[in-house]
DNA sequence: CCTGATTTTCAGGAATTTACTTATTATCCG
DNA sequence: CGGATAATAAGTAAATTCCTGAAAATCAGG
């Protein structure tokens, strides 16, 4: 908190103009104020070595692949900020993995202003907040854990296999793979197979595309 | 323009905190308001029909596929109301679309609020507006085909080849393009050899991003 | 340290798809 | 009409994928 009592907040986010609109939002808002933005997590680090916000905001688009390791770096280089999820992805893999990277608070992009303040307000009492869509995706995703952790079980992907997602939809063939990962062209041929069972899906394109959702690849 | 001479906004924004923040920087412009929102072009429809603003703003995402028939609709039925794309695409191939369907102002979304105030005052005065960073990417294009309307040339795509990578992003095999199109697989096979040369990517992931890019499908 | 579970690795062979070349038919435009 | 572009397609060699099965390697507890 400032001087005032006031939330302080560092913004990181790309699109201009949705940090203006937030810029004015903020600063109309009784309990908050906005000491810091920057258009990328590294500019934001080099923001937090001279301030020190009470909340990080990290607003994600499909474009930087590398959100999972920042936002965890992040987390344990200050461990005092709160960090927040802003974010127009709805994929539970990707959900789950940044909660894992150390984000207490997940808001999507399709939910209003009001949802971001009810994060704010979560994360500096310690609590974490999930917007509603976003609670509701986690929640079936755990409730059919429990229910089919047998049978179909779309369990989650391995760290093997996701690199080799990961390479695949960055659009790498499979004999490119193997040579990068050293392995025989068969196991990599295995392990598309695994990941198209296990997240159902049985074409490059859709996996491509799950691999985009999923922060694995970016779109370009 | 209204009763104070304002120029009338019909906000489209599925992104609700981006609806926020821009009704609150368009309320605090002296000369542009907004008269209504809608987070998608059917909703907006809606409200075209009974009021008549002067801008209407598309804000676009990577998610609905059909922008562009929209958009050529929208400019058919309501030739008076000059339609501004507000996108996070920049894709040379989805810009051009995106003007020939008759938006008259392209604005990326990384550009700040004063480009979209810029690109509505162009409008409003029957003029057409490319951001900065769109118009660079527009003008390289313009050059390039210029220089190399020989060789490489790589041209657009055709309608058919268009409908072919869509089909092939959307995860279709070769064999249910060709039962779908009523052409032979081998015909199917050409097309995408033909896409691959003309756009210069050889795999199928590539081409699965450079749709999603182009507008051609979802990320879904 | 042993053990069961999971992960990672890989082979063989059938089935399918792709790459490359070449070519015919439509269609459009000046 | 003629020339260009687009859409269609076959043949064949090469490459990739699909499917089954299975052996190492790793790991988490007891």
């Amino acid at each position: 908190m400032d001087e005032d009592g006031k939330i302080k907040i560092l913004l990181t986010e790309d699109q201009k103009i949705m940090r203006d609109g937030l810029k004015v939002l903020f600063n109309n808002h009784p309990r908050m104020i906005i000491i810091g933005e920057a258009d990328n997590l590294d500019a934001a680090r080099q923001i937090l070595q001279k301030l020190k916000p009470d909340i990080l905001t990290v607003g994600m688009n499909i474009n930087g692949v590398n959100y999972f390791e920042s936002v965890r770096n992040f987390a344990k280089e200050f461990p005092d900020i709160r960090i927040i999820a802003h974010s127009a992805y709805i994929e539970k893999a990707f959900i789950s993995q940044m909660l894992k990277a150390g984000t207490c608070a997940y808001v999507h992009k399709d939910e209003n202003f009001a949802e971001l303040v009810r994060a704010i307000d979560a994360a500096v009492h310690g609590d974490v907040y999930l917007c509603p869509r976003i609670a509701n995706i986690v929640m079936n995703g755990y409730l059919q854990g429990l229910a089919q952790n047998s049978s179909l079980s779309e369990a989650s992907l391995t760290d093997r296999e996701c690199e080799v997602l990961r390479l695949l939809a960055d659009g790498k063939t499979s004999k490119e793979i193997a040579l990068k990962l050293h392995i025989s062209t068969k196991t990599v041929d295995t392990h598309r197979r695994q990941i198209m069972n296990k997240i159902n899906l049985f074409t490059v394109p859709e996996l491509t595309k799950y691999a985009i959702r999923c922060g694995l690849t970016s779109i370009n």
